[in-house]
DNA sequence: ATCTAAAGGTCAATAATAGTCAAAGGGGTA
DNA sequence: TACCCCTTTGACTATTATTGACCTTTAGAT
């Protein structure tokens, strides 16, 4: 039930970006913004909130006449589960410094996930970590007020 | 038989959950209020006394333009799965009891429970879940004395 | 080389939500 | 009545989205 007009940009960036090959699109800003009838900057908005290196995705662009944003996903889609397992590390050692986790919870976690994706082949246990990065990201924001 | 407004609030979105297809609904917590006529900070309350990871549920919000209340219902499951879900259970309220095991921890494994084995086919659900089980059970032994 | 038009970037103000917390209210029950 | 526990309120806080004025960079024309 995403209905913000920052979702929706979200949205849109996503689906262009799963239809296309190399995980990769350029689009203007300006005219992005066009279509959802919103200020330009807004899509500047979306991008630094939606599609930063924390969500798994780098943005570069270029100003001036044929300027462009180009928004290449980097995370999640490479099945290189060492990748997802230095994430999750970051996650957890962050966690632990903020104080978003107490040691117990962070020992937990990594019993469950070598327990859990133990003996899996590389698409399973891919599936299992690129899940537990993404619940773990979200107890996080749950637990960080 | 008095019931408060805080138990007609509940009632509602017990029912509203329940005729949801995702065990998962999202409201606004000022139409809410509004709906009952009372102060926003009143959903908050009810959501805290009946809607918490004790009583089986999670709830997530954002703020600001078009925010939501999203909550969801973490129970669950197919047939061949709730005796697996029901072990799980179990144990972790027999190592609750046994101080095994935080609260906080508890709501950690559930939650991650509920997030790895969202939208998986039967065969794969049972897989997480049976191996879960097993991680928790050995889990246990390490911290039983 | 300089100028100009056409991009995209920054930042701060404003609006729209939700959360927190402590005080006040109310209904049972010893 | 006195007390306790749950409910109800509201002032204050925190977060997220939207907008717009102003700044910087780039390609192409002169």
């Amino acid at each position: 039930m995403k209905r913000s007009i920052s979702d929706r940009i979200e949205q849109y960036i996503k689906v262009l970006i799963s239809r296309s090959d190399a995980q990769q699109i350029e689009i203007q800003r300006a005219e992005l913004a066009e279509t959802f009838s919103c200020v330009p900057s807004q899509v500047t908005y979306v991008l630094s909130t939606r599609f930063n290196g924390k969500d798994g995705y780098i943005t570069e662009s270029r100003r001036g006449g044929k300027g462009f944003v180009r928004i290449t996903r980097i995370s999640s889609s490479s099945p290189d589960c060492t990748r997802l397992q230095n994430d999750l590390e970051e996650m957890i050692a962050h966690m632990l410094e903020e104080q978003h986790l107490q040691e117990s919870e962070a020992q937990l976690i990594n019993y469950l996930l070598s327990a859990l994706s133990e003996d899996l082949d590389e698409e399973q246990r891919h599936l299992v970590l690129s899940r537990m990065v993404k619940a773990i990201a979200r107890y996080n924001s749950l637990h960080s007020k």
